[in-house]
DNA sequence: GTCTATAGGCGGATAGAC
DNA sequence: GTCTATCCGCCTATAGAC
């Protein structure tokens, strides 16, 4: 239903009241998902009226639509992997825990990070491009990146890089699902640290045993 | 804000209506969230009148967390964990391939299940209470579950039984959320054995190691 | 381009008959 | 207990002035 529609990216980053509405439209789609937000407060979070809202975008899902795209293709999506300077000189013990940890920080110190990701999960059903478009642009990405890091790295010696990286990240990504997005901190604590040391170990083991 | 209400729970199971009322809730809030579920729907598909429903739920909201709390603790409650005849002698390379293929067989052959997750993980926000539910009772038991066989089996000696629990089930919940959930099957490949080979060996060659 | 004002409808919740 | 009918507010979207 709602591939159906055109585009209609915003032609030109003309106005700066398009941006003040996409700002305005990320506070509360991220904060009340798509059903539950309103374009009234969208309006009032972005200082504009309803009306200047409907020349900019098309209707509702469309804004909804040009708003996720944009945050998985800039704000967030080098969340799951920064950039870090290849340092194959260094011991991948020391290469992975803080790659976890970078990006475990990563996720948790952008605060709108756990919002986004539980819109796209929640919406993922009547969004599924969305949900496509975040695969592509943030799980891949750090799929194909530790594939690499993997391959590359003299030390390690693995033989399937594709799937332990795959491990990798969903170790961590489900660790952060569970103890943040869903509260279950107090209820199965487990310290970050602990988890990332048992999980870098058991890959380095494997390199070794191969 | 969602805490405060009384527990409401239905006092007898005495209608069928109360039952039938549940059904449809399930039917609808499973398919469009929270918000996008309307109260109208709802009645019609349990086949009754709206003011039944309310003679039954208190509110929108009483419904949904009834509803929630209840296929927590039932129809979902032990869809991680099928409670598996602890088959000691067998291989721990067999029993953990099969697990994991269990967890995602019964996640995947129940049909629900899916939309079921979205829901819990979309509205974990606005109801903290049912993702917290969810993790007392999905979560914490297949960690449990496999901790104790990590534990108790004699040929696993594993220095941290806890955490390789969650690195188990992390990767394949996480598998499970970006194949499936987020319709990832085409944009990352990959095949369910290939990705429970290496996990498994993973463990096996740890256990090996200590 | 941007506003105010409003149309038109749907949704949550209830009154009151039976 | 269950229904039909209805209240009233909020929501999406637009018309028309400036």
């Amino acid at each position: 239903m709602e591939q159906t529609k055109p585009p209609r990216a915003d032609r030109q980053l003309s106005s700066e009241k398009a941006e003040a509405i996409l700002e305005g439209g990320m506070q509360e789609f991220l904060a009340h998902g798509y059903a539950a937000t309103s374009m009234d407060r969208v309006a009032i979070a972005a200082g504009v009226s309803k009306a200047t809202v409907y020349s900019h975008f098309q209707d509702k899902e469309g804004l909804f639509i040009a708003l996720i795209q944009r945050l998985v293709e800039g704000k967030f999506r080098s969340v799951f992997g920064p950039a870090n300077a290849q340092v194959l000189q260094t011991a991948p013990e020391i290469v992975l825990r803080d790659l976890a940890n970078r990006l475990l920080d990563t996720c948790m110190n952008e605060p709108q990070f756990l919002n986004f990701m539980r819109v796209i999960l929640g919406e993922s059903g009547r969004f599924p491009q969305l949900a496509r478009a975040f695969v592509r642009n943030i799980e891949q990405t750090s799929f194909k990146r530790l594939r690499q890091y993997f391959t590359t790295c003299p030390q390690l010696k693995l033989s399937d890089p594709e799937a332990t990286a795959r491990i990798f990240i969903g170790t961590l990504v489900h660790f952060m699902i569970v103890q943040e997005m869903l509260h279950g901190k107090d209820i199965v604590p487990m310290e970050r640290a602990r988890l990332i040391e048992n999980l870098v170990k058991l890959i380095i083991n494997q390199a070794e045993k191969t």
